[in-house]
Parts: C-alpha cells; structure tokens; sequence
DNA sequence: CCAAAAGTGTTAGGAGTACACCCATGG
DNA sequence: CCATGGGTGTACTCCTAACACTTTTGG
C-alpha cells in the first residue's frame, strides 16, 4: 500500500498474552506482504472510519482470535516518522489477556500464518514491533501487584497452585507456597467451588473462582496484591 | 479548518501541571477560532511531518511556556469518531510537569489567552479535554507513590514541608509529619544544603536537593514511596 | 514575650519473609 | 506402598501509623 506524503495513517498494534503449559505466550503473524514479508509481527491493521480506538483494537483481536469478554488495554502510541518505510504511520498499542482455554486461532487474510511464542524465546520481529513488546512485557510486569491481570490469564475456575504458577511466570521469580497462600487468603478474593481437579495420580486440588466484587473493594481501599 | 472524509488527522494535546501557592493547576488556553470559539482548552496541535510524537509536545510545550528540560510523558490517546467536529482527528494526550519557580507564560497565536487554573476549580472545556484531563490527574495520583513526580514540582531547593505539602495537594489528604520526614530520611534522597529559608515571623527551614542517582538505585531494588 | 512554623521519638500492631513436614490420591 | 503435588503454622523482622511537645525566629 502507498501512502501519499504528508499524510498520515493510525493503526492498532495488539500484544496478545495467553499462557501455554504455564509459561507466557505472544501471540504473532507472519507477514505475508511487503514490506517485512516473511517477518514475524504483532497482529494489528488500520483503524477504520468511524471506528473508535478500543473498537479497532477489539476487531482486529477477534480476526485472530474467536475470543470475547478479553481484558484488553491500551499500552502506548509510537509515532517516530520513519517507523514504517510506507510513509507516517502512528500505531496505537494495546495489549489483551486471554484465558488459557478459551484460544481459537482463525484463518487469517492478511497473515499466512499465526503462532504462539514464548515470551522467552521470540524471533526478530518487523517494524519496532520488538520494541513495542518489549515494553507491553514491562508494562504486564508492573500490573501484576496491582491488578487482576493474573486472573484474566486463568479459566473461570483454576487451583491455587496455577494461580502461583501465573504470577511467578510474570514476575520470573519462585514464591513462597505457604505465603502465597496466606496471602490469599488474608485478601479474600478467592471463592472455593465444591469441586477438586484430579490430574494424574496423586492429590487432587481445590477448585477456586475470583471474586471481582471484593476486589474492587480492596482497591478503593489501596489494599493491593504486593510481591 | 476543514478535513476530508476519511481522512485521520493526529494532534498531540498537553496538560500541564504545575503549583501555585500550594495547590494544584493546569494550564488551559482559551480558543480563539471555531470550534468551541471562546472555550477553554489543553494547549495542544496537529503532528507536523517528519516529527515524532513526543517532539510534537515538546514543541507544543515551548510555544506555551518558555520551558525546558520538564518532565513529559505520554498519557493516553483519544480516537472517539466523534471527538472532534472537524472530522476524524485522534490525540495523543501528554502531561507534563513544571517546576513553580520555572514558568514564564507565552503569548501565543492560536490562544486569545492562556491561564493557570486550580485543579479543584475547572471550567467546562472544549472537546474530550475535561475527560483528558480528568485522567491525567488520576495518573499523576497514582503516580506520586513510585515516581519522582512530586519532585519534578518544585524548584531545585525546597523545605521538607513544602514537599510535604505537594504531596498533600496530589493525594488530597494530610500527611503526619514526623511520619512523613522519617520516611524521608529512611529512603536517603534529600541531601540538605547549607542554606535556609527564611519566611517571616518564624523559624528559618533547612533547605534540601533531591539526589536522583539515590533514587534510581531504590527504583531497581523495587523500594519506593509508599504513603 | 508572642505567634508561627520547624523540628524531633516512642510504641503497638500488622504484614512480609523464611522455613519443613504430613496428606490424599491413583496406580 | 510409593510417587507426586496438595496442603498447613510459627517466629522474627520491619514498616506503618498514631500521637504532643520543644525550638527558633522576627516583630
């Protein structure tokens, strides 16, 4: 596509985290047009008219993905001029969270194909999408202590030893059991279900859900979730 | 001005904070042509070709003020279809503070006037700018408990009460006192200089400078400014 | 000597951290 | 009965918050 001098074009770039076999994922595209053809990207596109900010970013989530009712915020706006060797293109970022079960990967039109990679093990991507996901890893690292990004990386319903496994692959640090689970348990936020998940041969685990509403109190509190 | 259909346009608007006998303002300017002619308004503009984002509020922000090295970061972008009645015109809002001691209003060619407003005490503004600002001071909330922010506010030498009071005037409530320098002298980032000042009828207070190297070293073991 | 802000210490309670063993289950 | 992760309590340290009086100065 060419773009005419002088102008300038506004995408929506989305880093799309998931976690596979309790380690953190990205979700990209390979790029199956110039300029990058070849090259590894984050999935995104141009903002439609009359299609807000949120609304682009929330389109292009669901053409990659069949996922709905996803956490998905803005990260930040990059618009160095010679980012995109097109012409002026400002992308605005966003980053959304995706419980483990709930991954469908479509066909895609632009994109001739899509893959999860660990966070730990990216390749070379196109554009300054490095950066972009360099930072929207920093910015997710920072959220864990005060916000309910661990929850949206579970299913509905998940053991206590998973929820610890979430927060360690975040924060790339080992935690305590026993603090963790006190620590738990002294924020009351977990609802145990009368259900266990038997997984193999040896002691099955208590079910638990989240509770949204109490911890929306904790935080008009400022009472957080501190590791 | 007029703008095509279909066509995006991208501005880049500043809210810029700075304190005034103690409290909390902003600088608004007032709109000399249509749209909202006569409105209170963020200082802000269109992206000039070749400039990146953050240069653009650089620039904006000298225009305004006669400023320089501040504290400027990005706060959010804003793309409703709607926000602007021109046409399709996406901003990228960012903040910035200024030292009280460090200002020195513009007369600019867009603004018929500009004027330092307390924060408590807002007009009705022009655009999405009240939601713009209403955010930023949400961010600038949360900021003052990790960041040097509270710093960036005050000139160079500054009394630990007046310090006090920026973060008093940020978070909206009284903070003890001896609880508040003790916290201080724990996390080690005032020097003092051999100087005091002398206001009136009272004794004199010792003057300090904060030690950014200090700082930056807490940052990375993670200590902060939890109040 | 008076008004006004500067400056200073102690205590009690709560949260964080380090640490090791028994439990329940399927095969 | 064994292998595997599930589950539990205690002791110490440190930070937080509540709280009131003396000091220094200019007028």
């Amino acid at each position: 596509m060419r773009i005419a001098r002088d102008d300038v074009k506004v995408t929506v770039d989305i880093v799309i985290f998931s976690l596979r076999r309790h380690h953190l994922h990205v979700l990209l595209v390979r790029r199956g047009i110039e300029p990058f053809r070849g090259r590894w990207a984050l999935p995104g596109g141009f903002v439609r008219p009359g299609e807000s900010l949120e609304r682009a970013a929330m389109r292009e989530l669901g053409e990659e993905t069949g996922v709905k009712d996803v956490y998905l915020e803005q990260l930040y706006s990059f618009g160095d001029p010679d980012r995109d060797p097109r012409g002026r293109v400002i992308t605005v970022a966003y980053f959304a969270l995706i419980a483990s079960d709930a991954v469908v990967l479509r066909a895609t039109t632009d994109a001739a194909d899509a893959r999860w990679f660990d966070v730990a093990d990216l390749p070379s991507l196109a554009f300054d999408h490095g950066r972009i996901l360099a930072y929207s890893l920093e910015r997710l690292r920072n959220k864990v202590e005060y916000t309910t990004v661990p929850f949206q990386l579970l299913p509905e319903e998940f053991t206590l030893t998973e929820l610890q496994r979430v927060y360690e692959s975040i924060l790339g640090r080992r935690l305590d059991k026993r603090n963790f689970r006190r620590k738990m348990e002294l924020l009351d936020v977990l609802r145990p279900v009368p259900r266990v998940r038997t997984e193999g041969l040896r002691r099955p685990a208590r079910l638990h859900r989240f509770d949204g509403k109490r911890f929306e109190k904790l935080k008009d509190k400022g009472i957080l979730f501190p590791f």
